[in-house]
RNA sequence: GCGGUAUUGGUGAAGUUUGGUUAACACACCGGAUUGUGGUUCCGGCAUGCGUGGGUUCGAGUCCCACAUACCGCCCCA
């Protein structure tokens, strides 16, 4: 073996790609319903725009950013994750100009990109389907897009899922639950996880997120980011629970959730789901929340925005471990089988035209005797077997077979070519 | 970035403890078993090579070193 894949990277074979297709078409059937539409963004963004959305202190852009310099001495990253080009895109394109109906609702699909180590279900090279809206404050957007996720999996075929809610509040309620939570924590500074230390300063809120076990007492008893939320923050977060048991959507509300992206505000959200492919205990399965302030931040006016990701290889190894059927798409109509030189025309002919009328038609390129090409029919699941050989080119008919039941009738070359459909509906004696 | 385990045909793999000369077995695949018909059965074929590169040795798939990749854990997250 001369080459190998870049490390972190994946080849999607056929078998794989049809699970993919059923992923992506179910996600585009949902979110057509909700009236979102398709954006596509370049795979690589300037640096700057993810360093200024996700936050300097935020792993991706400390160590886990796919950047280099271009030829023309430029910044470029490969994108980490999707939100930050499409608002890039958003603020570019002035799609927030009166001409756009607001809120302005989008999805993509595609790869992104991490600099870190693979394990199952995390490459560097991963997928992720997501969605944004911009342009409205209210608490139901919020709802609409935590309930397209729920519905994604739904349709999907995954129950069993865990909605886990929290809000972040507003720059005010931020700032006061910080300070609040320095306090809390600086008297036990020295009692901290190395992590956490560097954290408390930088970032405190990460210190919640953190699996240490000598910090989990401190979490525990920690100040609830709850209670130091605003009126306003308040009251929009009563709003999202309400309309979520409106919509009898359940979820539990974790305080101490957080996120490692900066940009994130009032409501954030995750779906979770036990299953062991994703390893032990709840696992993160699609991630998402309010980003208002995140459109300014790369120059566009005030306008919120809030939407949700989640990775496309991780919810295919769910879906595989729940046992959920997909749709292979590797039937076979026809197989024609040619015996003899003689047959040889005749049998593309025949072929083709099966194809024109819409149906999938096959044959043997590799002249095979009647048995193997029998074999080969069989073993691609076709549905009928159609032979030609001297006798048949001489009478001008051939033989169709049905390969479930094996009845065998005559058919003209005539009528097979011109109207394949018909035959299978009329000519077989069990039809079903 | 750190730690652990692994890497043998198209696939699953035995063999590595005790280095020794034909790399087991199975599946898949290909061919054949009265000259033109499938899922069973039988027979035959199928790794000059054991991730890559060095080294130790009379001799290495088996020991040592480096590198690559995969998986698991840490970190973090999708």
């Amino acid at each position: 073996m001369r080459y190998q894949k870049p490390k972190g990277t994946a080849d999607i074979l056929p078998g794989d790609t049809e699970k993919w297709r059923f992923v992506e078409d179910t996600a585009r059937k949902l979110f057509k319903t909700y009236q979102y539409r398709e954006i596509r963004t370049p795979m690589f963004e300037n640096f700057e725009v993810f360093s200024r959305t996700s936050g300097d202190t935020s792993d991706i852009v400390t160590k886990e950013m796919y950047d280099f310099k271009d030829k023309g001495d430029r910044h470029i990253s490969l994108r980490p994750e999707g939100t930050a080009g499409v608002v890039r895109a958003f603020v570019e394109n002035k799609l927030y100009g009166p001409e756009y109906n607001k809120p302005y609702k989008v999805y993509y699909m595609g790869p992104m990109y991490r600099y870190e180590r693979p394990q199952s279900g995390r490459l560097r090279e991963f997928h992720q389907i997501g969605v944004e809206a911009f342009g409205s404050d209210s608490p139901v957007l919020d709802v609409e897009v935590i309930s397209m996720a729920i519905n994604l999996f739904k349709k999907l075929g995954l129950s069993d899922l865990r909605l886990t809610l929290n809000s972040l509040g507003d720059k005010t309620s931020r700032d006061n639950y910080r300070a609040a939570l320095i306090e809390y924590l600086e008297p036990h500074f020295e009692e901290l996880s190395e992590e956490s230390k560097v954290r408390l300063h930088k970032n405190p809120l990460r210190v919640l997120d953190s699996k240490e076990e000598q910090d989990q007492q401190f979490v525990a008893d920690a100040p609830s980011i709850l209670d130091y939320l605003t009126d306003d923050a308040k009251a929009h977060f009563e709003q999202v629970k309400q309309q979520l048991d409106l919509l009898g959507i359940d979820y539990v509300v974790d305080s101490t959730m957080v996120r490692g992206l900066d940009y994130y505000n009032h409501t954030i959200f995750e779906v979770m789901t036990q299953s062991k492919s994703l390893g032990h205990g709840y696992t993160t399965i699609c991630a998402g929340g309010r980003y208002n302030g995140l459109v300014e931040e790369l120059g566009g006016p005030e306008v919120s925005g809030v939407g949700f990701g989640l990775g496309i290889e991780r919810l295919l190894l769910l879906l595989q471990d729940e046992q959920v059927s997909m749709p292979n798409d590797d039937d076979l109509d026809v197989f024609v089988v040619g015996i003899g030189e003689a047959a040889n025309a005749m049998t593309l002919k025949v072929v083709q035209a099966i194809r024109a009328k819409g149906f999938s038609s096959d044959r043997d390129y590799l002249d095979r005797k009647p048995k193997g090409q029998f074999k080969i029919a069989d073993r691609l699941n076709a549905k009928y077997t159609l032979t030609i050989g001297e006798s048949e080119l001489e009478s001008k008919t051939a033989h169709l077979k049905k390969m479930a039941s094996g009845e065998e009738i005559t058919v003209t070359l005539e009528e097979v070519q011109q109207d394949f459909q018909s035959i299978i509906e009329s000519k077989f004696s069990n039809k079903k």
